[in-house]
RNA sequence: GGACACCGCGUGCA
DNA sequence: TGCACGCGGTGTCC
């Protein structure tokens, strides 16, 4: 029996039409539901963040998080938040650290909860289908300025899936 | 009288049949000469900076290139050559600068010659009969892979001239 | 200095 | 519809 029994595969993915400018996020589990929203004018960085969030959110039980984005992957991966938290919220240049209000809600709910959650990276614009398919929803839900919801396809990923005009 | 008195104006474009794939590149003046070339395997960006380069080669004095390749116009319009150089021809994406074999002598014969030439933009596939012909012209120049050199009719400017099958 | 992502633009094609 | 050729910029981290 393999140690990944019982863990959720969610992707996730943001995007950002002028960044900053109107985003939207997505995150969808292969043959289970899918979620995705929008927002009025965001970055990149903070959409790809909101999608994990949502999804952690929306999911219970134990999670295996795949992102394109090393900007959240890494910092569980490389245990960047370590680093914040020791420095009190200040990258290692000193600064700031960006989107705060974003990452401490994430923490809480991985690092402080204790939860089982894995976070992997895969390539974007590559050949994954499933991170295709976010892609396309978190694409379209920024360029509509609303969110959806449903199930994915067991099939075709995106049969019925277009850019939007 | 106007200051642009003296001043040729040259069109130029380049075509590619499958990017990368055979191509050909043409240039020519309005009532005035033109010529056309051809490469086995290129790219369009290649042969639309190989017609530039053809032109400042054989046309003397202070000229108006016409091309509808932002590529080729907004290096000079934008001076990204300035940051090329600045960086040791790398982009801004830190990589190095495509087609610098092409780039380099296009340069020497305009920036550091300090020769007066001007850029110009206009839409491809648009209204203009001259952008019309030169596309006419290096697109037969890379389905035939060979050149040509002749004197534009005064005329109907492609009265003979039709797409290659 | 490195990395990933997010965009914007035009051209060239299939 | 979608791909390749190329450019510039921002968002963020180390």
């Amino acid at each position: 029996m393999p140690a990944d029994q019982g863990v959720t595969i969610v992707y996730t993915d943001g995007s950002c039409h002028g960044n900053p400018g109107p985003g939207g996020w997505a995150w969808a589990v292969p043959n289970g539901p899918y979620a995705s929203g929008a927002e009025a004018r965001t970055t990149n960085q903070r959409m790809e963040l909101t999608a994990v969030l949502r999804a952690l959110e929306a999911l219970p039980g134990a999670l295996e998080v795949v992102s394109d984005s090393t900007y959240v992957v890494r910092c569980f991966q490389d245990r960047w938040w370590e680093g914040w938290r020791r420095r009190g919220w200040r990258n290692a240049s000193g600064q700031p650290v960006a989107n705060r209000d974003l990452w401490e809600p994430v923490l809480a709910a991985v690092i402080d909860a204790g939860r089982a959650v894995r976070f992997r990276w895969v390539k974007g614009h590559a050949e994954d289908p499933m991170n295709a398919l976010v892609d396309a929803l978190a694409n379209r839900a920024a360029s509509r300025q609303v969110g959806e919801r449903g199930q994915v396809d067991r099939g075709a990923l995106l049969a019925a899936d277009r850019p939007v005009p």
